[in-house]
DNA sequence: AATGAATGAGCTTTCATTCAT
DNA sequence: AATGAATGAAAGCTCATTCAT
């Protein structure tokens, strides 16, 4: 009500709903998990959830959306500063496993649940998924032009490869939930196979 | 029908029905399909399908555990004769992708439906999948230990890479029905960038 | 606003949802309609409404009375002057359709809607109904009385076979919404069949 | 299994749903009436009503399409060897009624409870209905040709009104569930009225 | 008086699985 | 071994109603 309207009473219900989601969902899957569960985890009724989301495949589509939002703003910033190609992706991979780490139950959802809905993975176009994505195929093609890369690879072949290693490995990572498995290694691995697999050889 | 024939009467009701699931299986998605689908497909009564696997979830495993016998013994034999550790990699790659392209509904069910098993994700151990993708890791080693893969990329570390990359990009070829997308180019890439990636520089 | 209105200032609230939730239940029937549907037609929030009606099926039943009463007055105001009940029989019939054919969705509602509700057909008592149909009946009584009208018909009996004949009449009338259906044919034809039905044959 | 095969064992679980369903309409309005109470009624589980009617809907129209087909089955048989047109109103009347009286929970179903369904109103064409009255729109038209019936009178007009009345007394009879009524009493008003009513006048 | 966000009870329908034949 | 009619548990979603503001 102040002049400044901080809105510190407004709860968020929306937020609120989404947060509870990604824990239910991470912790029973998207298909085990009921609505009651994401309500209760939330502290509402069923039915206010129906008040922020169409239903309840649209609540996991929304965590997607919203968050890759997020996860790709955090990517170009991140990238800032960053200028030599071969450098990039390395900031790219660790970039990806630091954001799989410190939003583990997000990456969970986003990892294996979203591919539980057949309407995400058939009908659904992630256009976020390839703007998130594109910023890789960018940098492949920025070092063709400058003459690091070699020009023998598809961008977007090599985004996919590049993306599959990323996920496949933080996929592990989550299902290895007691073994040991260090991310970091990972982008370390990751990257480096990538850098020397897609430079030019020394000549 | 032959006398080696070992059950040479019975018309394995298993192998009609498994065929029949993998084809329902693919195009309904495993959770859209019915057990009656799988039955109609089949062409036997529903309750026949529980004399030869013990549910619908089983009848999916059932599918992974025997197919991947099949695509094991298949990488074996294609790399009989394949002496250099860089070499195999693409031939593995090359096989790999191979398979998707002549079983593409199998690959269907294994790249997408699979994952949508909880069951299958987050319970059951894979143990055919590691075997299959443990030859990579062999392959790796063995060419550290012949000097000729770079001794700083675990070998483990490697195979999740190498088989993220490929899976990627088999899930989107199965994806991009209608786009064109090559998978022997596919298979030139991900060798090409693995090949070297992983390879010793040239001093 | 005229010195005669009692509440000149008051919006009349109870007026306006009223009318709102006529044209509401005709459209869309009473069990599609929503609360909110009503409220967003009359421009006023769902709770509001609770402030003037008790229920949803109180808000029938009170379109139901109100819209009764003058329906009540206007046939009382119709048939004086008329003295021959023979020809108070044309005179009813013909007030009857001409006001389904004036005011169509308050018709819609009480042929069809009213109907709907349980509440209304099995626990509600009509009383303004009665009191509307009563004045047939006594036209009958009246009839029999002045020697004009057979007597060996109950006028209880005659009254439900007059209202029906008309209420189905209009029931088609409504339904039929795109075919020809002339009200006035309806008139002549009940009050036709009904006036020479119920007269003392010629001797 | 016998040459005759009286199929006594096969419950024929259609009819067995179909008249339980009818007892629980009539009892507790369609609306109120849960198909677990049906399922309960009929002694099956809720599941099976299921194999054997589309929906709840599809089990009410099917209700009203059966039952129909017996009845206008009964009203052919009723007419046969009457041959008087004016004869056949009065025989039409009370065929009429005396279903109402002997399958007094049928008739209240669909008096009653078939009008619930927007769908019925609204959508669906009851052609059966048609049928049924269709029968007293020819036998006006007959007498009309006959030279018995006036000539003034549209039949499909006389066929809705003699039905409406028909009607309204039925639903006063079922309403009335304590009062006296008389349902011979009804027929003969009714038919009185219109065979009068309907008759060219003595000259 | 007015609001409208929040509530939560309620029910149809699906479909994997069973079992009498 | 094979059938397929029958089962019945399970849950997403709606919407009339409430009540804090």
């Amino acid at each position: 009500m102040s002049a400044a309207d901080a809105t510190p009473s407004r709860t968020d219900k929306h937020e609120l709903i989404l947060e509870a989601a990604i824990r239910v969902f991470a912790q029973k899957g998207f298909h085990a998990a009921r609505i009651s569960d994401v309500a209760d985890e939330a502290g509402v009724a069923d039915g206010t959830i129906y008040l922020y989301f169409k239903n309840k495949d649209d609540l996991l589509l929304s965590i997607f959306e919203e968050k890759m939002d997020l996860l790709l703003a955090g990517l170009r910033e991140a990238l800032v500063g960053v200028t030599d190609p071969l450098e990039q992706v390395r900031t790219f991979a660790r970039y990806h496993f630091r954001q799989v780490q410190d939003h583990r139950e997000l990456a969970e959802v986003l990892q294996i649940e979203l591919r539980l809905s057949n309407k995400f993975m058939k009908e659904y176009r992630p256009q976020k998924l390839w703007e998130y994505l594109g910023k890789f195929a960018e940098i492949v093609r920025a070092g063709q032009e400058a003459g690091q890369v070699r020009t023998d690879i598809d961008p977007f072949m090599a985004m996919w490869a590049f993306f599959g290693a990323m996920d496949e490995m933080s996929m592990q990572f989550i299902l290895a939930k007691h073994r040991k498995f260090s991310l970091d290694a990972a982008a370390d691995t990751v990257s480096g196979i990538f850098i020397r697999g897609l430079s030019k050889e020394k000549p």
